[in-house]
DNA sequence: CAGCATCCCCCGGGATACTG
DNA sequence: CAGTATCCCGGGGGATGCTG
């Protein structure tokens, strides 16, 4: 049994898994491992999510510890995302899943009509 | 964008992970990847968890292709899980996350507190 | 032992509007 | 452009009790 933040994990996994299972997270996480990105980027590729919704998404990603983020003290204002080193060795864990969804969307796809 | 079952997804992986992002999904997919469990065992893995939720997350698996049912007309009933091919392949991306989660849990945690 | 039926609560996620 | 502050809703997840 893990404890975190105050909540409680049954195993490793649990806890792990639970850090990146916002309804975001693994698409930001995917689309950092090919460079860094900005705020409206990112909001672009999750379709319009709202600001908050992302920036929720965002702020709990780096507090995890798995991107970093950079803010330019310009006007208009610029502020980048990149992946961490640690946010780095998830990505091969979401690849697969990208790639398992590849194979199997036709089928499943059609099996659900 | 993909529509399954109703619902939107920017991207495949937005698809994919969504198949697997309940709750106790992910723990349930690795402990079945060590071989077929019953229901009550499940259960004690996911640490107790009701059976109306276990029940719920093991159907969708199941509707979803991740996993096999198997029904023993016994007395008191037996009634038994497996992971499919496609639930398979998606074990390795579950146990990179495992490690990861290995290797970063007490860092993060010291972080935390 | 497995699996329904109920009832319920919380909060993740979303929509909108306002600032620097 | 990025990031607050509100308000809000749905449903995922949980607790409990009854059956074959």
């Amino acid at each position: 049994m893990l404890s975190y933040k105050g909540k409680e994990y049954v195993c490793h996994l649990d806890w792990g898994f639970e850090l990146i299972r916002g309804k975001w997270k693994a698409v930001i996480l995917c689309h950092l491992s090919e460079g860094t990105k900005r705020f409206l980027e990112l909001q672009r590729i999750t379709g319009s999510v709202s600001q908050k919704v992302l920036n929720e998404q965002l702020k709990q990603l780096e507090e995890d510890g798995f991107i970093s983020k950079t803010v330019y003290p310009e006007v208009p204002p610029r502020v980048e995302y990149n992946l961490t080193e640690k946010g780095n060795e998830i990505v091969p864990a979401l690849k697969i899943i990208e790639n398992w969804s590849l194979k199997h969307f036709s089928t499943l796809k059609k099996g659900s009509e």
